[in-house]
RNA sequence: GCCGAAGUGGUGGAAUUGGUAGACACGCUAGACUUAGGAUCUAGUGCCGCAAGGCGUAGGAGUUCAAGUCUCCUCUUCGGUACCA
């Protein structure tokens, strides 16, 4: 046996063993019950990274420790293959996508094996393969058929300069990041799918997720965002056209003295037209529609607006108000209209100031009374209703739905349900994507291609233009085509693709039978193995990504595809690997080694240069940003085994993570240790032993204060695994019982030692197998057992060797600790009053007052109260 | 802005229903052992103080015999984001 720990030598060798055993390559058994364990698949941008290694880990560990347990497990591994880095990248290197991208598969599948993650590799696919986008066109048919996906226009930033659409990402500050010219943005007719019908099961579905953290539940409703409230219209005055609002505020209706429309409103233009403010509002609308509508860019512009020119009507005090156009309000959000409350919304308020509107009070709160001409916010909170008419001295909470009802019977409002879910936009102009499977006939229409014709392929033989933009449209072999209908020969075909996320909505039920050419999946596999039992991913994804694939499932529902409508029963979301940033003025990011370490206070100089580096903030890591650390490193010096059990105790999952590496020394020292515990206990007469497994009864000494720590040890890892995937402490347990192993005389002659010694080594390994798998195999090896350990059954513990004799009772005066003492467990709470009273350091802080209370915690503690 | 989180030693992190704050590690300080290693072993290590003792879980209030944990307010950081009328 080698001196220590040798992983270029143990690691390979289980791999191939794995490998050629076809270990963890599954079928449907029905024979056993499945566990479906899946973890969010890579975008294969080249490397994996520390935010791989650590998701994949987490997922592989239980995976194992499933198997151990006796499941059929599926684990699977793919590539979200499509996307804007590798037609950036195809631009920056003069490559192609496709190259590029079944190179970094190539590159990145290497790692993964390398870091002996127990994939079943047959069921590998890539998002990018017509095999796969084939059934992604396939149910957009169906989908089209049925009515759920439709056309409308809408905008998309569009850099004039580069004649390209440009994604959000590409926006850098209002320019473009190409050619740094300002963006604008641009109508164009794109598809939708219709996610906003399922918005209500949607929502009801997230109460019905025991098994998701609250977190990623409760943003997904405010996401969905249901809101009831009431649609009033409002008569155009000098017009019989009606202008409609959405409010959850009926209650404030008569405080109402200006409204605003959304720029894009289709009144805008008209209500305008003729009348002195025509220029403005033409001006103001272009100034809008030039503007980035993200809501990280819009926090930047101040609340502005302009006066249409035309007024409307009050329904319920017939005063004559002023119709505005103002940038805060929202053309997706409820009509596209609001009627402002400047007493009562601070939005309005801002706006009425700056304006000079009226502002009319018609809520009080209990306390005082409210001036308009005084205020200088909103009043937001409840009150009794004032300045209403008949609707005065009502509290507000009541007059919602009374003001609703008598709206009703004016004809003029009713109670209405609004989402602030839109729907799901899926047409993007890019080239590296799932071609859309309809075609432009100029005198059919838009008319879908047959289902034989599928896939449309993509074709692969297209330059990526200098631009960044689409070479699709202009590629004539491609977007030429016969209308499928008419055979007309001069139809064009669609050359928008879909959003990558479509993709990811669905790839998991394809891992079920990865080969079927007959359909998107085979529907027994299906019914056998989802939904997915354990999925595991950023939170970064808490929304979008989750949503699109809950979505997804009720979309196949709905189709008669699949029985469930849940795609993820249990859900992990783990955190982000960060780091911190050093940036140079000169070279942008620097790696850590391309920075002089600085001594404290001192400034840190880059190793190229030498100027003084930015020391920046922390950030995720991520390709964009640039600042990703290479695990690669890690696994040349430390191997798969301590890269692994490195990041699992770092800490908790679901936690953020700072990248810093300072502690797989000790996670390496550990490892070593417990190999040279195998040694030692394989040179004692333990290495004939029989693991005792009786009652913790018949042992004594150390024999017996062994055992239990290690059947306590089994209790705790099996609990931190199986309830909140804490493998630091699962971890930490481990190396608690291999510290006592190494504190007592394990040569000692006595055979129940003996067996106990083998009892907890065998424990050790089998505790540490799912971790670190290479490590525990060769162990289990050399202890001259049969391969393999993955084969083994998790280890079980004794409910009667859990607990010790004797307990330590902490003695609190007045809360504060004074005084500790050992117990026999059985003491019961009247002697440890008396021990407790008895104590000489307690004594000392009782002394001349008068205990007033003593109270007792069963095991634990004796608080006296002086 | 909105939604969701997080804040504990020099560092990563532990701490059942409120019940010994700092498990387990990293780092550091001593020492041992050496055919000097990427070792290994032993002891120490929250802060202040010679000590008794006091102070300590982002900050401030509160509830309680007892608060890292519960309540309220504030600050900072991170993730998501499409200005919720």
């Amino acid at each position: 046996m080698d001196e220590r720990y040798c992983p270029e030598n143990v690691e390979p060798k289980w791999q191939t063993y794995w490998e050629e055993t076809r270990t963890f390559n599954v079928k449907e058994d029905r024979t056993k019950e499945k566990y479906y364990l899946l973890e969010m698949f890579p975008y294969p941008s080249g490397k994996i990274h520390m935010g791989h290694v650590r998701n994949y880990t987490i997922g592989d560990v239980v995976v194992r420790y499933k198997r151990m347990k006796g499941f059929n497990v599926l684990h699977p591994m793919g590539w979200d293959a499509f996307g804007m880095p590798a037609e950036n990248a195809a631009i920056d290197n003069n490559t192609h996508p496709a190259a590029w991208t079944y190179d970094n598969i190539a590159s990145m599948r290497g790692q993964l094996k390398r870091m002996g993650f127990s994939y079943d590799w047959d069921r590998e696919l890539a998002t990018c393969q017509p095999e796969y986008y084939r059934w992604e066109q396939w149910l957009f048919l169906k989908m089209l058929e049925k009515e759920m996906v439709y056309r409308k226009e809408s905008y998309v930033n569009w850099c004039e300069d580069c004649q390209t659409v440009l994604a959000n990402e590409q926006v850098e500050a209002d320019m473009c990041w190409r050619c740094g010219r300002p963006v604008q943005q641009k109508k164009l007719w794109q598809w939708f799918f219709r996610i906003t019908d399922y918005a209500e099961d949607l929502l009801l579905h997230c109460d019905k997720l025991p098994g998701w953290p609250d977190n990623v539940t409760v943003m997904q409703k405010n996401w969905i965002g249901k809101s009831i409230g009431t649609e009033i219209r409002f008569k155009i005055d000098g017009s019989d056209e009606d202008i409609a609002v959405f409010t959850t505020r009926p209650d404030t209706l008569f405080g109402s003295t200006f409204m605003c429309l959304a720029p894009e409103h289709p009144l805008v233009e008209s209500l305008s037209a003729g009348t002195d403010q025509e220029e403005e509002v033409a001006a103001f609308v272009k100034k809008i529609s030039d503007q980035e509508r993200s809501s990280d860019a819009i926090e930047k512009y101040e609340k502005e607006g302009v006066f249409t020119g035309a007024w409307c009507i009050n329904p319920a005090n017939g005063r004559k108000i002023p119709i505005y156009t103002a940038n805060f309000a929202l053309m997706e959000y409820g009509t596209g209209a609001v009627m402002s409350v400047p007493a009562h919304d601070q939005r309005d308020f801002d706006f009425a100031v700056k304006y000079g509107l009226d502002v009319e009070v018609v809520i009080q709160p209990p306390s005082q009374s409210l001036d308009p001409a005084s205020m200088t916010e909103a009043y937001t909170e409840q009150g009794v209703l004032v300045n209403s008419d008949a609707f005065s001295g009502l509290e507000n909470l009541d007059a919602i739905e009374k003001i609703t009802d008598w709206l009703e019977t004016l004809g003029r409002g009713k109670k209405t349900i609004s989402f602030r879910l839109r729907d799901w936009g899926i047409s993007r102009q890019r080239y590296w994507g799932t071609p859309i499977p309809v075609v432009h006939c100029p005198d059919c229409g838009i008319v879908p291609v047959a289902e034989a014709d599928l896939p449309i392929v993509l074709p692969e033989d297209a330059d990526l233009l200098e631009n960044g933009g689409s070479p699709l449209p202009g590629l004539d072999s491609f977007a030429r085509t016969a209308c499928p209908q008419c055979g007309r020969g001069d139809a064009k075909r669609e050359t928008d693709t879909m959003d990558t996320f479509v993709e990811s909505s669905w790839y998991y039920a394809r891992y079920c039978s990865p080969g079927c050419d007959t359909a998107m999946f085979d529907r027994d596999a299906v019914t056998y193995w989802m939904p997915v039992d354990q999925y595991i991913g950023g939170v970064e994804h808490a929304i979008l990504h989750l949503l699109y694939s809950r979505y997804f499932m009720r979309v196949l529902n709905t189709l008669g595809l699949i029985d469930f409508k849940e795609p993820f029963t249990r859900l992990l979301t783990q955190g982000m690997v960060c780091k911190e940033t050093l940036t140079c003025p000169e070279h942008g990011y620097l790696f850590p080694e391309e920075a002089g370490v600085g001594e404290e206070g001192e400034e840190i100089s880059c190793r190229k240069c030498g100027k003084t580096v930015d020391v920046g903030r922390v950030i995720k890591m991520s390709k964009s940003k640039k600042n990703v650390i290479d695990p690669n490193d890690l696994l040349e010096k430390y191997g798969a085994d301590i890269t692994r059990i490195f990041c699992l105790f770092a800490a908790p999952p679901e936690k953020d993570l700072e990248w810093n590496d300072d502690g797989v020394e000790g996670c390496h020292r550990f490892i070593n240790r417990v190999w040279r515990l195998a040694a030692h206990c394989a040179d004692q007469a333990a290495a004939d032993a029989s693991p005792y497994r009786g009652p913790a009864a018949d042992l004594a000494g150390d024999a017996k204060k062994l055992y239990i720590k290690a059947n306590q040890t089994i209790k705790k890892v099996t609990d931190d695994i199986e309830g909140s995937f804490h493998f630091n402490t699962a971890i930490s347990a481990v190396m608690e019982l291999v510290n006592t192993m190494y504190s007592l005389d394990l040569a000692s002659e006595a055979s129940d030692m003996q067996q106990v010694v083998a009892f907890s080594m065998e424990t050790v390994i089998l505790l540490l197998s799912p971790i670190v798998p290479h490590f525990a195999e060769e162990l289990w090896e050399q202890s001259g057992r049969e391969p393999s350990v993955v084969d083994q059954p998790w280890p079980e513990y004794r409910n009667d060797a859990l607990a010790t004799d004797e307990i330590t009772i902490v003695v609190q005066v007045n809360g504060k600790l004074r005084s500790k003492f050992t117990a026999d467990a059985g003491s019961d709470d009247e002697s440890l009053k008396e021990t407790a009273l008895g104590d000489e350091a307690v004594a000392k802080h009782i002394a001349g007052k008068s205990v007033k209370k003593v109270i007792v915690v069963k095991k634990k503690l004796v608080n006296i109260v002086v």
